[in-house]
DNA sequence: ACGAAATCTTTTTTT
DNA sequence: AAGATTTCGT
């Protein structure tokens, strides 16, 4: 047995398995050494064998990363389950297909497929506006994490807003029945209905896993907690870990009472509180603690750090994003030559978008880096065009996956060959893949496109049989390569086709490994598998790492760099709309962000950015916050993080007359000022030949000469 | 049917 | 500002 070493806390949750327990593991307390010893104490002792356990964790690198520790105590042959709560949910789902009653190779829809079933829905339903696709489908996702079935929504339903709503969720399940179809949150309540229905299957599931350990407690809503009860039996003993002050997924369902209300739950829970950080320097984890102490909704509890208080957190401004980019690459390449590698370093942010500007900053300096997240591998067009032709094989009923590729590449087919084809193969009352034999019989479809059409139906019903005889993944991928030409439209010159070209190759080479892995998976496994990926589960520790503070959840670096410490991006703000932003979430959010640091913290702040189009800045609250535990700082001109530019609510008007600066044309005068909304109409002269017009709320004008000390963007 | 140009929506965060 | 979608011309 691999013996660790542990302080008297993790030994005590490690050992401890006489019923229900509860770690509450404050940031960087070593939770994950502790679950890994756990069940490797588990397995190593008899107490139960691998197949007795589940473990269910936030990512599938995660469940891959304690696996191979367990594997070291372990037979490799027979592990524990390990994954995450939807894959979990999905190998259930699939084992279980036959007596369910559902098609066991079902395809489960990812985030776009979502948006596209949705815009087509909305537009064919003709509803009164102000629904958008993406509204929908969150209001939905909503819906589905409460257990809230349409027939219940519509009945719940207060206006007419909402009664459309639960129309567009009727409709939307649906599409997704006749397609054979699952979104992510129908795997967790068809695995909780399936469970609840079936009391034979429910027990037999309860007699077979007597331990079932959850990591990342506080970010799970309420169906998965409803699942953990139910799949909880008698003589299992349920283990959470969590930590209140690093929920970030409250957007999505997720529920903290979750975690603070476990012991109500699961009676006699015993509750162990992992409270030394092992992680971060001491200065680092007071600035962190210094955060998020203002959060009233917590159970408040101290992190004592065991190491040196290390080098000051520091804060930087600098004045726009492109520079804080070259700033923090500087920084970061000054950090390796003096001997801390570049993947040991990553750099926060709060949204997709700003990766940008540290992407092309690291080109710039020719240094590694790799973006976690953002496009991912598997949502690019060439991938997800061979997906799309994959799944239609697996399951022959996915009417969205083959009209994303019927005509790609382009066989003729245009929109109207298509309705007319769909038409016709569901009045035929006859499988999508006999339709399209079928195709050049049809009315409305040329007969160049008939002939590409039945050619396809040939490739697909081919591909069809290979599965069935149990074919690898990478054997149908290449036979689906060859058949439908998606290669060839892809030009090995052009340098971004080039870049296609390599991702097909690269998802060949993926798949294959799958194969490998997986002798018996075939592609329906692959299928099932690549569906449920994280992003985490990309990232490759290649180079600097970037990625959002959502993604950044669990991980560690030695040098952590957060941008955009600004007002309206972190804290976020959506001002447009009603709902209010969750201050106490952002502010864990960049205290998740913070404790990921273990010797080096940087915070950087734009004095202005562009963010969809507009200007907007001003130093987020948070700095503030912070600086109470910061070191006295030196550069007192700039150093004070409060309010020294208006916030972008400034009432700050322009007159007539006024002298302005503008980052591209320089000293202008205001010729006149008009109210435009929310902004201003502005005439000014900048001594060109025509007076320029300008919207005050796309770039910064800084006022000049009036009001001395006073300089700064208006807004 | 298909590509180019004009117009429109859109971004928080992810399984 | 970028991306997706619609419209328009061939």
């Amino acid at each position: 047995m691999i013996e660790v070493h542990l302080n008297p806390e993790q030994r005590e949750a490690v050992e401890y398995d006489d019923g229900h327990l509860l770690i509450l593991a404050g940031a960087g307390s070593g939770k994950t050494r502790v679950l890994t010893a756990k069940i490797a104490r588990l397995l190593g002792n008899g107490t139960v064998s691998p197949g007795n356990i589940l473990a269910m964790t936030f990512t599938n690198k995660a469940a891959r990363e304690m696996e191979r520790r367990v594997a070291v105590a372990v037979d490799p042959r027979s592990m524990p389950r390990m994954g995450t709560f939807h894959s979990t949910c999905l190998w259930f789902l699939r084992r279980e297909a036959g007596r369910l009653g559902h098609g066991e190779n079902c395809t489960v829809y990812d985030g776009s497929d979502q948006k596209s079933l949705m815009r087509k829905l909305l537009r064919s339903m003709s509803l009164p506006g102000g629904i958008s696709p993406s509204g929908a489908l969150s209001w939905i996702s909503g819906q589905k994490s409460e257990l809230t079935t349409p027939a219940e929504a519509l009945e719940d339903a207060l206006t007419p807003h909402q009664e459309a709503l639960a129309r567009v969720y009727e409709a939307y399940q649906a599409v997704l029945a006749e397609n054979n179809a699952f979104d992510f949150d129908d795997l967790l309540t068809l695995t909780l209905s399936g469970l609840r229905q079936n009391t034979d299957i429910r027990d037999c599931y309860r007699s077979r896993f007597l331990r079932i350990l959850v990591d990342e407690y506080q970010d799970t809503n309420l169906v998965q907690h409803e699942i953990l009860k139910t799949l909880a039996g008698p003589d299992t003993h349920v283990t959470v870990v969590g930590d209140d002050d690093q929920a970030i997924y409250g957007w999505r369902g997720a529920r903290v009472t979750n975690i603070l209300e476990f012991p109500d739950d699961f009676p006699g829970t015993r509750m162990v509180r992992l409270e030394t950080n092992y992680r971060s320097t001491g200065n680092i984890l007071s600035a962190a603690s210094a955060l998020v102490s203002h959060n009233t909704g917590r159970h408040g509890k101290t992190l004592r750090s065991v190491l040196e208080n290390g080098e000051p957190v520091k804060v930087q401004r600098v004045a726009s994003p492109p520079d804080e980019a070259e700033w923090t690459v500087m920084t970061a390449m000054s950090f390796q030559t003096r001997g801390t590698p570049l993947n040991r370093m990553a750099v926060l942010y709060r949204t997709n978008a700003q990766s940008r500007e540290f992407e092309a900053a690291c080109r710039r300096s020719g240094i590694p880096y790799e973006v976690v997240g953002a496009q991912r591998f598997f949502e690019r067009e060439e991938v997800k065009d061979i997906v799309s032709y994959l799944r239609v094989i697996v399951n022959p009923r996915d009417a969205e996956s083959l009209s994303r590729v019927i005509n790609r590449p382009a066989r003729g087919v245009g929109k109207k060959g298509q309705e007319s084809f769909l038409r016709h193969a569901s009045a035929d009352g006859v499988h999508l893949l006999t339709g399209l034999g079928r195709a050049c019989s049809y009315p409305g479809i040329t007969s160049r496109g008939g002939k590409a059409l039945e050619e396809l139906g040939d490739c697909l019903n081919r591909s069809v049989e290979m599965v069935s005889k149990g074919a690898a993944a990478v054997e149908i991928i290449d036979h689906v390569l060859a058949g439908t030409g998606l290669k060839q439209q892809y030009d090995p010159g052009d340098v971004t086709e080039q870049t296609r070209l390599e991702n097909i190759e690269e998802f060949r080479s993926f798949a294959a490994q799958y194969d490998i892995g997986n002798p018996n998976g075939g592609l329906p496994g692959f299928l099932a598998e690549q569906s449920l990926l994280t992003t985490q589960d990309a990232y490759s520790e290649q180079g600097l790492a970037l990625m959002t503070l959502h993604c950044a959840k669990g991980l560690e670096f030695d040098v952590v760099f957060i941008a955009g410490l600004e007002e309206g991006l972190l804290p976020h703000i959506r001002q447009d709309r009603d709902a209010p932003a969750d201050l106490e979430e952002e502010r864990r959010l960049l205290y998740v962000g913070m404790t990921r640091a273990r010797k080096r913290l940087f915070l950087t702040s734009c004095l202005a950015r562009v963010q969809q189009g507009r200007y907007r800045a001003g130093p987020s609250r948070f700095l503030a916050e912070i600086s109470s535990a910061l070191p006295e700082s030196r550069n007192s001109r700039d150093s004070s993080p409060g309010p020294s530019i208006p916030c972008p609510s400034g009432e700050d008007g322009f007159s007539k007359g006024e002298i302005i600066r503008h980052p591209r044309y320089g000293r202008g005068m205001i010729l006149s000022a008009r109210r435009r909304g929310e902004e201003w109409e502005l005439s000014i002269d900048f001594g060109f030949d025509e007076p320029k017009t300008i919207l005050s709320g796309y770039a910064p004008l800084i006022r000049e000469g009036n009001a001395p000390g006073r300089t700064g963007p208006v807004w």
